[in-house]
DNA sequence: TGTACATCAGTGAACGCGCGTTCACTGATGTAC
DNA sequence: TGTACATCAGTGAACGCGCGTTCACTGATGTAC
């Protein structure tokens, strides 16, 4: 168990101590995901994480300075956690060369579907209600853009590999409509903030009209609104998926 | 001020108990509303309520049994205030002949999202994530209903009218596409336990899934996932009724 | 109209609980010579 | 290789706080005769 060659590569040449702290520092994670099912973000306890780990309360201030502190680090990693399974879905997962833009984007909306029903009550932590008297720090903030990156990342190959439609073929969906003024300034501004020089700005738009409507599906779907009528969602969500990459303009 | 004549009509022929009691059960209710908001859902606390209306806690039992039912008549408060918002919009405000359906759910939309913007704590006490060890009694199912009721109502309402785009006039958008056999039964079991018989499954799918996309697009820019975008989300919020209208099958 | 009794609102003390955070401490681990 | 010192993890007690809920009580309001 202790012998040398049991030692995993990442922790050669650290000493005892370091890697203890390593291990401690991620069972505290772990222990404090699995108390936010209890008892939601504001439950969460350093004592009650203490007791469960056998430690003194005391003790978890050499790992976290304060509560709020393990909260962040619970934050991140659940922001981390979903834009990684987006990433690698919109990648297309096993090294085989992506498709179309379009399978692309269902794939990383399913993807991210499946984290959140896997993971509730971190979607909860990051995409619920915000935690009262928390403020996230900016660090949780390139975490927390990985996901919206990864549509707006779709859409920039779409346009380059000529796969977004023609404004005007929306149909009677409003894709047809113009943007009001003030709205494709919006969008002009995001754009060149992403450095997306050649997504026309009713597709961006489009784009994140959908992601929201991502988030409000799975949102309903897992705390319950749904109950007693589209229960499972399933098939719900992937006529939804089709519907919205169509709405960013995805042919 | 303790005149006769001061006595609104609804507190004539009570006693002097009896108005008071319902008063102070009122009052109770608003200062708790107004402690959501500092410390959420989780924090609402009936030894601070108490405190702030210069009474002793256990005074509180004589009007609320415990704080999860001063809870549950908040989430019913809530509930009953953005379905009357939306019932009223829907209806057409002032008297006036209703509109096109189109018109009409739009209107609803825009009502929704005003009262949102207007009470973000008591949105999130209903739309965000649930609150640990809350569980939501039956009373609140009647309220919760009242908004997809106002949307199931329009879409009957589109058929019944003539106002409803026949299947297969969505264009790419999706709508074309027939429905997945297993949604299209949920679909027909919802509206058969509506009694919406004029409704066409696809339509009420689409509806349901542009319900989906209206909180979805509420809790992002309420909970702050637009900072530095979309902000204000006005006309995106424009755009994405227009579109979902369609969906959901209204010309 | 007046009196006797019943109802009910609000009090104040108490129970038993959990929380985040600080602090002086012990003893183990790591480092420099 | 061995020793002296520095670093650091974890302990245990304490501070000061707030919470929901119960209970015996006082005193005001309402009701029946």
């Amino acid at each position: 168990m202790t012998s040398p060659d049991a030692v995993p590569a990442a922790s050669r040449g650290r000493t005892a101590r370091e890697r203890a702290r390593t291990e401690l520092t991620r069972e505290i994670k772990e222990e404090a995901r699995r108390q936010l099912a209890d008892a939601g973000a504001n439950g969460l306890s350093l004592r009650a994480v203490a007791r469960e780990l056998g430690m003194v309360s005391s003790a978890l201030y050499r790992y976290y300075p304060s509560r709020d502190d393990l909260l962040t680090a619970l934050i991140i990693d659940a922001y981390d956690a979903i834009g990684d399974a987006a990433e690698r879905a919109a990648a297309g997962l096993d090294g085989t060369e992506p498709g179309p833009a379009r399978d692309r984007w269902a794939a990383a909306c399913h993807a991210i579907r499946d984290w959140a029903r896997a993971h509730p009550h971190e979607y909860a932590l990051i995409y619920g209600s915000p935690v009262p008297g928390y403020r996230a720090p900016e660090a949780t903030v390139g975490p927390a853009s990985r996901v919206p990156l990864v549509f707006t990342g779709l859409l920039a190959s779409a346009a380059a590999d000529g796969e977004l439609a023609p404004p005007g073929a929306g149909g009677p969906a409003g894709r047809a409509e113009p943007l009001e003024p003030g709205l494709a300034a919006q969008a002009a501004r995001l754009a060149a903030a992403l450095g997306l020089r050649d997504v026309p700005a009713a597709a961006l738009t489009g784009g994140v009209i959908a992601w929201t409507q991502l988030f409000g599906m799975i949102s309903f779907e897992l705390f319950g609104q749904f109950v007693g009528s589209f229960e499972p969602a399933d098939a719900l969500f992937a006529r939804a998926v089709g519907q919205l990459a169509a709405l960013a303009g995805l042919r």
